[in-house]
DNA sequence: ACGCCATAGTTGCGTATGCAACCACTTTGT
DNA sequence: ACAAAGTGGTTGCATACGCAACTATGGCGT
């Protein structure tokens, strides 16, 4: 209770620049701005591409068969359920991305990635690759970047607490509508 | 040029999940979502404020006489100009924030934390740090926090190559309108 | 078999944001 | 001293996003 050392961040009156554990979080603020900021520029200047929709591309070509529900979408690229909706309209006139009822629920709609959608992934992966290289990794020490890992891991795990505690991870609850 | 170990992730047709360099990044950005959401839903939920508001009043607070020039203003908060510019009308509406002209010279705008400003902030604060304890800090060990930051705020500077390469820190330029 | 709650997805609406164009003022060059 | 270029800030416009409400369907209990 006297010890100031133990007294958590809670009971300062106003953040402290200082205070080591602000700074981490604050680090973490900036670096995230920072690097997406240029990542978003390069990657829309060189291939007219959006962050998000790439992210969405590349959450498709990692999903089995190159297809996901649209809630199980909505949550790897980390959007509401109605931000997924939309970027899979986008995707979707641009050709990338196409809508397909599910066979054993009709509530369901898989979003599957196209070829030109795949093509289009591997056209734009280069750019961004190389950015995240260039700006995020090349900073980080090697021997730093695992508890780096370690430590981001964790936190969106903590996040989950019960969110989604499972799902089984697949049961493949529905069977594709063309295979 | 053989040797697969030494390729760069560029070369990569399409990013593979399990490549260490890759989960660095994606576990960044799953946790910065994850993060801020959960702490912009506490933040609005129990003070009714919203995150961008008070990184913006804990960057005033922190500044020298509680005041920043617009374009200042915009770089510590990471919001390009003209997101500053109604950042601002926002804060001015509900009274935490005032614009006053700079003597000196009549192109700058000080934004100055008010006193109301600076009690909501105390306000919110505790709201706010206990979330950052507990979804952030919380879960990074302490051996690895310090890598962590020194991550980050190389990642930080990287970006900023050339931009604001020293400002020279302060000269402070403006004298205050009132002081 | 029928009604009730849960779940999947979309849409209306409000809002935050960036870019580019713009205005105001300052600085610099001649 | 004046014109030209630079700098600080705001505004028009377009866009992306979340929340809440809504529709449609599936699962359950009685």
């Amino acid at each position: 209770m006297t010890e100031t050392a133990d007294r958590p961040l809670v009971e300062m009156p106003v953040p402290r620049a200082d205070d080591p554990r602000l700074r981490a979080w604050i680090a973490f603020l900036r670096a995230y701005s920072a690097v997406t900021r240029k990542l978003e520029a390069e990657l829309h200047a060189e291939r007219d591409l959006g962050l998000a929709e790439y992210d969405a591309l590349v959450q498709l070509a990692l999903a089995d068969d190159r297809r996901l529900r649209m809630s199980e979408f909505a949550e790897r690229v980390v959007l509401s359920r109605s931000g997924v909706s939309r970027l899979v309209d986008r995707l979707e006139t641009t050709g990338l991305v196409l809508r397909a009822p599910c066979m054993d629920d009709a509530r369901v709609s898989w979003a599957t990635l196209t070829d030109a959608g795949f093509a289009r992934l591997r056209d734009a992966s280069p750019v961004h690759l190389r950015g995240v290289e260039t700006h995020f990794l090349a900073q980080i020490p090697d021997e730093d970047r695992e508890a780096l890992v370690r430590a981001l891991e964790t936190v969106v795990r903590g996040l989950r607490t019960r969110g989604t505690p499972a799902t089984t991870d697949a049961a493949a609850p529905c069977a594709p509508p063309t295979a």
